[in-house]
DNA sequence: CGCGCATATCCTCCTCCTGAGCAAAAGTCG
DNA sequence: CGACTTTTGCTCAGGAGGAGGATATGCGCG
């Protein structure tokens, strides 16, 4: 029996719901993931049209911008569960992940599908003001797990900062993975004992889903910074509360209010309309729309703060 | 006849050598091109084995630092030589590229292999001093090729600043990308018409490989300042000054010499040994070596400035 | 209508990073 | 020794970014 080569698709559909990152899944046998596909020579010219043509099928969801992440290449990765995607145990699976993104967040057609929340996976990468932040019992359980170890202590301290200084919020891959050496997700022990893991941080996803997911929190988080991506995320018009709460919700920490409105003023991003809303119960806030400069993909991104712990 | 799916690996081997940055460059009947190789499940559990593998074997180098760059899966780019890889014209070609870092630069031990300066392709890449300098000319031809299109002289404004100010050393894949669409580089004469294309700027690559370096180029460019990747370009110790012009060999214009040192020494990324070098006809340098906390890699990398244009 | 309330919006102040350049130090070469 | 070259130390000004005070403008309510 000859192996063949099969290289799957996955797709990291981001969007921001009511104040909350999300992602779109799909339900599987085994529990949660992404959406994927097999990529098929035949059928199609590019990775993106496959891409945009399964999401649709499997989400009736169509997809907008698109972004390559990584390719998966390892054997033993998706070990356990290889047979999902290609129904052949003996093939060899090459998974190339994808982030999109979308401004709208419609919910599925079909049953199979729907938006979750990143803190629902990722509890510990949401420090906003009000969230749970269970990042300390990570760090000391890391730590003791770490031991004396000089390198892994120094990963450690680069992933987590302090967990309230220094934390680089584009790190997301990093910090999953330390936590999977350390066993401290259900993946950790899925993929090496066979068996359903213990609940540990967070909820686990099927395959190394949450590992590209992961890849992808952080890939979108650092793009925020140097391209303006962030309206990717956003309607057409928007006040600039909802745009720093988009940010907020993608950074994972709460950011000065006035310095965000002269950072995006001063790029020139966006620009005001002559409407306002009256959202909450204050004072009608302006409608801004992004400017020609921020439909470049080329154009620079946000002037962002980093974390610098909260005031619990 | 079925068309199987084949996965090439393609290596973008970088180095600096004689403070020019150089490229592990392969000897193919269509003309230089670089590594690669392709990637057979049977064999290897990781790309990344069955890099380090088949660049050895065509080389005759090692690998060291080694990072994923980009797959490339579109139909239709790797057209004209796609048999170059298979020996299977229906063969479907996806490769997947990597950026691999090296120190010393030995001269490969076979006849066919050889390190080439960047320059060579991509001539208009390099600011320092006494380089040369065709980048008004590049601006001139697309600025006429874009004609009146408002989004095409958006993308050139982003991609070459004006060439003099705004320049992101980071962008080069965006500036071949015009280019070729603009047919200013040979490949895209080649790949539609069929026929060897017209030296134009820089020298081709076969296949897609000048895409591939030039995507190599901006990521180590762009990761330079955020991780400290320079030092897998350096031996274990270093004058400030070596480093600073390998800094300068790779983005390409000179910085600053005083403001480096304060940066490279307040990011305590190095430090001073107590020999001291004689190499040019001045005052003896200290030598430097990295420390451990450049070593880790989720450091952080060096504080570089942008470019200013040059004095001419 | 006047008042408290909740936001939005404007503006100021202060600090630190960064760009730029002067000047001294420590060698070589003639 | 004096001219020259390169390293190294230091200063200074401008600007970006962080923090927070002060107004503006809507609401609901008595």
């Amino acid at each position: 029996m000859e192996r063949r080569l099969v290289i799957g698709l996955n797709v990291v559909l981001a969007a921001v719901r009511d104040g909350e990152p999300v992602v779109l899944c799909v339900k599987r046998p085994g529990g949660w993931g992404l959406p994927f596909g097999r990529f098929d020579p035949e059928d199609h010219r590019t990775f993106e049209l496959a891409l945009r043509d399964f999401v649709e099928r499997q989400t009736a969801l169509p997809l907008e911008y698109v972004e390559q992440l990584y390719t998966f290449g390892d054997r033993g990765r998706e070990a356990p569960r290889a047979s999902l995607v290609s129904g052949d145990e003996a093939d060899r699976i090459v998974s190339v992940g994808y982030l999109a993104l979308s401004s709208d967040a419609l919910t599925p057609s079909l049953e199979s599908a729907a938006w979750r929340r990143w803190s629902t996976f990722f509890p510990w990468e949401d420090h906003r003001e009000g969230k749970i932040r269970s990042c300390a019992d990570i760090t000391g359980q890391l730590r003791s797990w770490a031991a004396g170890d000089e390198t892994l202590n120094t990963r450690i301290a680069m992933a987590f900062g302090d967990c309230d200084a220094g934390w680089e919020e584009e790190r997301a891959l990093d910090r999953y993975e330390l936590m999977y050496e350390a066993r401290l997700v259900a993946e950790a022990h899925r993929d090496r004992d066979g068996v359903e893991g213990p609940l540990l941080h967070g909820e686990a996803m099927i395959s190394d889903h949450r590992r590209i997911l992961a890849t992808a929190i952080g890939r979108l988080r650092g793009k925020l910074r140097y391209r303006p991506v962030i309206f990717k995320l956003m309607g057409d018009e928007f006040t600039l509360r909802a745009l720093q709460e988009s940010v907020e919700a993608i950074l994972g920490f709460d950011i000065h209010k006035q310095n965000f409105r002269r950072g995006v003023e001063t790029a020139h991003l966006v620009e005001k309309t002559d409407t306002t809303v009256q959202a909450t119960g204050g004072r009608p806030a302006a409608l801004y729309r992004a400017t020609a400069l921020s439909e470049a993909p080329t154009a620079a991104g946000l002037a962002l703060p980093r974390f610098r712990g909260s005031a619990t």
